[in-house]
DNA sequence: ACGAACGTTCCTCGTGACCGAACCGACCCG
DNA sequence: CGGGTCGGTTCGGTCACGAGGAACGTTCGT
């Protein structure tokens, strides 16, 4: 069984850990109490105290009466990591015109880690509220972004992923089988585009459409809705064309700028 | 002078604030070797590789042949920052739509340890290019939407942050003076917006006005654009009129939410 | 007014962060 | 091809410093 430590690997600088622990246990709550952290990750109130104020000194978390939360500053960083190429000044407008054409929820999705994380979205006036934002974090397995940046990475690279974050089950349609993966992601290669029907929100239908460039693969654009909304031959052939068309204008925009 | 090591506190975990410190110059950079970062914080080699391991292990940077980046684990915690309230919600549309009516550049700022941070932005058509992005960060003193918020911060907390953070001159125009800052700060109380004409950047004006909630001011939203095209009766009128009647629309939404 | 719960401070001990130096691999010269 | 340079990476000893427990202060609720 793992640590009581965390979920975090420990490897390096073992403060790092900890800090790193801390930030995803005030992640996971939105805000936490000293004690309630200490004994979340089972660690001496005193260090996760000092931990807090070193991290507070550094306008990294902010202090709301008795409880820690979060701070902006990860926005900064985080502007800086997915701003450097100015991708998101080409993608803002392709993600708006989706909106437009759709009036669905339509997203920018960049792999890094094996992981997929929302870099841009935008939300049409009769979208479905979901929980995911930008700087959310999802599996690829699950997601029809996911699958369509998974079909453009080498196999090795692939199996890597799957081996390092697993295919967890997120509803009765994720697939979890590795196999039954590489088939998906065929279908996908074949398509051009990739589909996620209730694989990670149930009645949640999605389509993507992987943005590729000279380096590879760098993110997916798709949209999702309710899919009482989403069927018959709007699903299966208006809208694969609208995100398709929208990702490759991003393709070229990228590799000339 | 300021010591060799950085710019950062030196206070509580002192791993962290190598850490921190790192993060600074990778952003400072856009990336960086294991060289360039020990020359830069004159530090071994040793020390600093041995942090961007274990930073890389919890995926908060990546690697890109023999660069180190900031990652877009960092997204994740700054989203979660700010939008706990689920105030991007109802934000975002506000802040589109000032782009739809001036067709310039819109967003919302909010104020976290005496500095603002962009946490949405939109940009029209015709809109200037300016360095500023979602993550950005921005001196209260020199920019409308930080005059916006100091209004109506308690008088010994504007005091503080100025003590703080001091009161660079961004241009010929930025306020370093604090008792003409505080005379600045009547003017938008009596008017009820903020204005900032060349203070940060020359040639770009901005209107900005407060969003007030009981727990006090979260943030300014405002309108930015080229001199030449914010003048005249449009500029003085028109546009507060526009910022303020959107403040008012986030209000009413973030205090029932 | 009392007690409980929590954040904060203090102090002591054991460890892990730091450094220097060696190692390795890529690249660029002649 | 071979030597040199410049970068990243690995290794082991040392001593500052982070961890933890306990005591203290403060803010609740009753």
């Amino acid at each position: 069984m793992t640590s009581a430590r965390g979920t975090g690997p420990d490897t390096g600088i073992k403060s790092t850990d900890t800090l790193i622990s801390i930030l995803e246990v005030l992640q996971s709550r939105d805000g936490a109490g000293v004690t309630e952290i200490a004994e979340e990750l089972d660690r001496s109130k005193s260090t996760v105290h000092s931990h807090l104020q070193s991290l507070r000194a550094h306008r990294c978390i902010r202090k709301d009466g008795t409880t820690y939360r979060l701070g902006l500053r990860f926005l900064s960083f985080g502007g800086h990591a997915c701003n450097r190429t100015g991708l998101l000044e080409i993608v803002r407008p392709e993600v708006d015109g989706l909106v437009e054409e759709t009036g669905e929820t339509a997203q920018m999705v960049v792999e890094e880690h094996g992981r997929g994380i929302y870099v841009c979205q935008s939300r049409g006036a009769e979208a479905v509220r979901t929980d995911s934002h930008v700087g959310t974090e999802v599996g690829l397995h699950c997601t029809a972004v996911g699958k369509a940046i998974l079909a453009h990475l080498p196999e090795d690279r692939v199996r890597e992923i799957a081996d390092r974050h697993g295919l967890p089950p997120r509803t009765d349609e994720t697939v979890t089988d590795l196999d039954e993966l590489f088939a998906a992601l065929e279908r996908v290669r074949e398509r051009g585009y990739a589909i996620d029907d209730g694989e990670r929100i149930p009645g949640i239908r999605c389509v993507a459409a992987p943005v590729r460039t000279d380096d590879g693969v760098i993110g997916a654009l798709s949209v999702n809705g309710p899919t009482k909304r989403l069927e018959g031959e709007y699903f299966r052939e208006k809208l694969p064309s609208l995100v398709g068309r929208a990702a490759r204008v991003v393709e070229i925009n990228a590799t000339y700028a």
